[in-house]
DNA sequence: GTCAGGCTAAAGGTCAGACACTTGGGGGTC
DNA sequence: GACCCCCAAGTGTCTGACCTTTAGCCTGAC
């Protein structure tokens, strides 16, 4: 429990990852002070020697034992919790803390970073895409075989209202309906990994709402994939999945180098 | 480009997250300055208005426009350079620089983010499985259909040398066998999202070795699954993938319990 | 003319110390 | 017993200094 048994200290220059450029040649040999801490507070949350919950040494005593100034520590403890390995608490009860892994964090960050490769164009819109069907399908497949009536209920509270053309439902439903067919997949991992590949196409790709005809083939998709996950027709999900993907493709096609023109 | 031009300062009291509801849990009203000078920048670097290498104004100068100290500067620049939106360098020529995404950074991250995941039981071993066999069996279709010369060549490097049997290369050999199909799947994306997948189960959840004739087996799956790619055949392909990694599953399977009881 | 070596300045890295703010608990008052 | 005030522990922030790294420039020797 206590963490003062830990052998905190970083006199040696500690080069865990001597990366080469492209180039080939051997870069920073020494690290910063503050990365070297970083690195060895991160080893120990991984391996688990530091246990979910647990508190860190306040920054001072941490300062003491690793032999740096307090800002050192602060700005390793940074880097640590904008990766949610940790999180601090102020007040008198407060310090610092081993996170608990959480998928929230991971939707955020691949969301984000997603978005950036995409950005920078080393991924294309078109592999977003495929990568998206090779999640959804699946995704429906299973969801037929497990959904819990909870699934059904919270799939269902996504589908068209009943009235006629709806652009805001339509919209918002769609990212919804979506969104339950991961969860009810059963397979959280893959609830974690495909919704932000979701997020991305729908926040950074859109090209067009169309018309509100297309909306109601939308609706008319969602109906037919929902019919068959609630009859736990497995097969018959993952084809009206594909064929609602396929139909959904253009909405987002060709926006590669559409992004030139500065008009936001 | 300068970007003297962004409006860069907290003044008022930045409260993203106002969760108030009078029974529930009030959030943190108020951000500290340093998440809040993050959350500016990163803003900026993922709206793409600090372009990709652009170098950011020198830690004083941005605790000037910010009205902060520059410790404050540096603890927010740190929590973004863990998270490989920026990069610093030292000497004349140095400065803070808005980072290139990589592939390679999401590999690292996605593999200890899954693997506290998994250690935390937020996800389990068959969750894991099971999503390793949704990417994997696509991914060796699409190869099929889009290996190129290279790809052919990377893969025949990974398979059995030729000779008897070989448990220091048949365990290498088969990481690099999965990791070569990935990339011939020709979708970077889903070679970013499954590698890691497949690290996670190597690096934590592998049982045993087993018999020199499970890994003669091994051998052979990995040589038909070539063949069908070299083929071209895809649906030869995802079927031998299939089943090889039916064979492979109880070498990680149940692993989640057997930390359990030390009971004899 | 060329090359080695040293000087310089810009920018990040580190430190020490101080003070402010937050927050839970303890103790006193009514 | 309820309320209020004060305290202590810990994070948050600031100041100002100095160290270290690094590229460019300058100088001088060969």
């Amino acid at each position: 429990m206590s963490v003062e048994s830990f052998s905190l200290s970083l006199d040696q220059l500690d080069d865990s990852t001597p990366q080469t450029d492209d180039g080939g040649l051997p870069i920073s040999p020494v690290l910063p002070a503050y990365e070297q801490v970083a690195n060895q507070l991160q080893e120990l949350i991984i391996k688990g020697t530091l246990a979910v919950g647990e508190r860190l040494p306040a920054e001072g005593e941490m300062a003491t034992q690793f032999g740096v100034s307090r800002s050192t520590i602060r700005e390793a403890l940074r880097g640590l919790s904008s990766q949610r390995l940790v999180h601090t608490k102020r007040g008198v009860s407060g310090g610092t803390f081993v996170a608990e892994p959480s998928s929230e964090h991971v939707h955020t960050y691949l969301e984000t970073t997603i978005g950036l490769l995409s950005g920078a164009d080393v991924v294309s819109v078109d592999e977003i895409l495929e990568a998206r069907e090779l999640f959804e399908e699946p995704a429906a497949r299973l969801a037929a075989g497990r959904r819990s009536e909870d699934d059904l209920s919270r799939l269902s509270a996504t589908l068209a209202p009943g009235d006629g053309t709806d652009p805001p439902h339509g919209f918002e439903g769609h990212k919804e309906f979506h969104f339950a067919i991961l969860k009810a997949s059963g397979n959280q991992l893959l609830d974690v990994i495909a919704r932000p590949v979701f997020s991305v196409l729908e926040t950074r790709f859109v090209r067009d709402r169309a018309s509100s005809g297309f909306w109601a083939a939308v609706e008319a998709d969602h109906q037919d994939i929902f019919d068959a996950i609630a009859a736990g027709d497995s097969e018959a999900s993952a084809r009206f999945m594909h064929s609602h993907l396929e139909r959904l493709r253009p909405m987002y096609e060709r926006f590669d180098r559409a992004v030139q023109m500065p008009n936001d």
